[in-house]
DNA sequence: CGGTGTGGTAATTAAGCACTCACTATTCAT
DNA sequence: ATGAATAGTGAGTGCTTAATTACCACACCG
């Protein structure tokens, strides 16, 4: 690398100052610190790291956010602003199929954290590193969720098609079902035995959840 | 405060170097620092806070431990060298008492975490962070479990108490409830109703297991 | 064509980091 | 008592970090 040319005013092909508008940037900034702190945490990432995934300087990082905090808080509100997971479910649950119900809940997030584990991986690291959001960001995904399960499995109950039970305790217990799936396999890297696919064990949960292990 | 006295030896009351042997030293640095990253994890904190934590200067840590890394090393070493949960369950499963061997171990594994978080945080830490030794300390505590209930749920299948289902299957479902429960509570600071104690969460999670919520 | 706003950079700063070194104090066996 | 071990420290070292500064090139607008 020559040294002759430090500090020289530059107007040649390296120039690849590829200028892009400011909302554009914004957002690519915002995936790839996403993608970052979800594999490495908030104090793992560094902003030069961040930059880099961007192709842009450091100091362009902080155009746009003033500080990483800053930055960080722009990812939870952009990522917590996700689809709802249960417009599937729903209409299941107005036909009272009570398997369809759990089947499509639990693919559905089963599937989307494997199609991409950001916002679980994010959300532990919120909750261990003690961010004050990481409250908001659990609430908006899983306090939908369990209102509308625990809605229905109270709904079953008084209709007596489920045996009289804690209907949020309930909720909590077939989703720390697919939970602990998902964390054994995206956190823990647990892989399962070959016959034990994710159709077959989304199956398992939902036949021990309606029927119990025990015969008769 | 004088800087006449710089470099000065002294031998008068701020004198207070606590000389403790080698070996009660290295167990109070590890215990400090497993603290300490179990709250903010391996990268989060720094070895002045532990030096600090300890009372000690940081060269003292790094006469123990050459590296952070290999200080970390040690904690999991002596951290995943505790008891086993199952000891309780044991006896139970001898005598058949599904609900009893199911209500141990969940009894167990929710009193442990409440009572010291920092092992369950220090093996999220690892996960997130990437670090090798997650793997290890994961194995050495779950693995055994794995392998105690679904061994006896296959043998309650076989003696045709249970109905046929994947063993493995099975035991990561009723963990996953146990581990969910811990997890929303310990981590998440979410907290349950009042009616919802922990003896009344662990009966429901128990009969859910054994009868499922489905009637008849 | 000259100004002005804007997307961009390179170089720098101040603090913080893991880790080291030269040295001091305390213990204890002989 | 004395001296070899060993517990302990204060003051660095070199490097990395988040954040700042000063400057540059281009587009578009009158």
């Amino acid at each position: 690398m020559p040294t002759s040319d430090i500090g020289k005013p530059r107007s040649t092909a390296r120039s690849r100052r590829e200028r892009i508008p400011r909302e554009e940037r914004r957002r690519q900034i915002i995936e790839a610190a996403a993608t970052l702190f979800s594999r490495k945490g908030f104090r793992g990432t560094t902003t030069r790291e961040i930059a880099g995934a961007v192709g842009v300087s450091e100091a362009m990082l902080f155009k746009h956010f003033a500080t990483k905090e800053e930055l960080y808080a722009a990812i939870i509100e952009a990522k917590s602003q996700g689809r709802r997971v249960l417009d599937a479910a729903v209409e299941a649950a107005e036909r009272e199929d009570d398997a369809e119900v759990l089947r499509t809940l639990a693919r559905e997030m089963i599937e989307r954290t494997r199609a991409d584990p950001t916002l679980m991986r994010l959300t532990f690291f919120s909750a261990l590193e003690g961010h004050v959001l990481s409250e908001m960001m659990f609430r908006s995904r899983v306090q939908q969720l369990d209102e509308f399960l625990s809605r229905y499995i109270a709904k079953r109950i008084a209709g007596g098609a489920f045996r009289s039970a804690d209907p949020l305790q309930a909720t909590w217990s077939f989703f720390g079902m697919v939970a602990y799936h998902v964390q054994l396999r995206e956190l823990f890297g647990q892989k399962p035995p070959r016959h034990l696919t994710t159709e077959r064990a989304v199956e398992e949960m939902v036949a021990l959840f309606l029927h119990g292990v025990r015969r008769a």
